[in-house]
DNA sequence: ACCATAGTTCGAGAATCCCGAAGTGTCGAA
DNA sequence: TTCGACACTTCGGGATTCTCGAACTATGGT
């Protein structure tokens, strides 16, 4: 099983809930799109082990988790101190087969969206 | 050639100068996701054509066509009083290699957003 | 008990969106 | 060649959403 003893999941919208806009919408900003990237690449990293490296201060990221929950791009659940994100892959393969691997291939692709000096 | 004698196409960025989150944020709309779809079934059609059924004000209409032609989903031209839409297809496929097909044949799957009764 | 950590919530200003009203350019008829 | 209809676009103001600093919450460590 994927939660560790202890971790509270989050409130998150069911697999066959999930419609196609919002999941558009929430790829469709480059801190979202590369956090997303990030949470595919290293499943069950915490908020700000994905965020490392972004200028973005953390209430703005807060929010950025929020829509991607709400779309059904990631589940979060608190672990101590912690929320660890795990992408929802395996929900959005089956509710939209075929479209988060081209996505996420050609953000993989773009240059990142900015970095600490 | 796709242009009719007299059309004038509007401005609209390079092929290579597109990036990936502003053609997410184009089609992360219920309303352009139809339009889109609209557009690429029905390629050269004008903008009430495409619009057809769709209970929203053509003021709010124009604001799509424009974001979706800035993030250089759809060219326009003008045709007499009429705006011809044309799904950039070609340079999408090149510049953004599987991406949208998948979202399209996603987006003919859903319920569609609103009909007139 | 106390403090530090990891994030969330609140609230206000900024940016964006929505849509009615008015404007622009074109066509067809008189 | 003027007039009106048509197919949009632009403008402007209200509504929604986004951003981010400050304050808050919950947990872990000492």
């Amino acid at each position: 099983m994927w939660y560790r003893q202890g971790m509270r999941p989050l409130p998150e919208p069911a697999r066959e809930s999930l419609t196609l806009a919002p999941v558009l919408h929430a790829l469709g900003d480059p801190v979202r799109l590369e956090l997303v990237r990030r949470a595919w690449a290293s499943p069950g990293s915490t908020c700000s082990e994905l965020a490392d490296g972004l200028d973005v201060p953390m209430s703005t990221l807060s929010n950025h988790w929020r829509i991607m929950r709400e779309a059904g791009l990631i589940s979060m659940a608190v672990d101590g101190r912690n929320r660890r994100i795990r992408p929802r892959a395996d929900d959005l393969g089956r509710r939209f087969p075929g479209l988060l691997d081209p996505i996420l291939s050609l953000a993989a692709a773009e240059p990142p969206v900015s970095a600490a000096s």
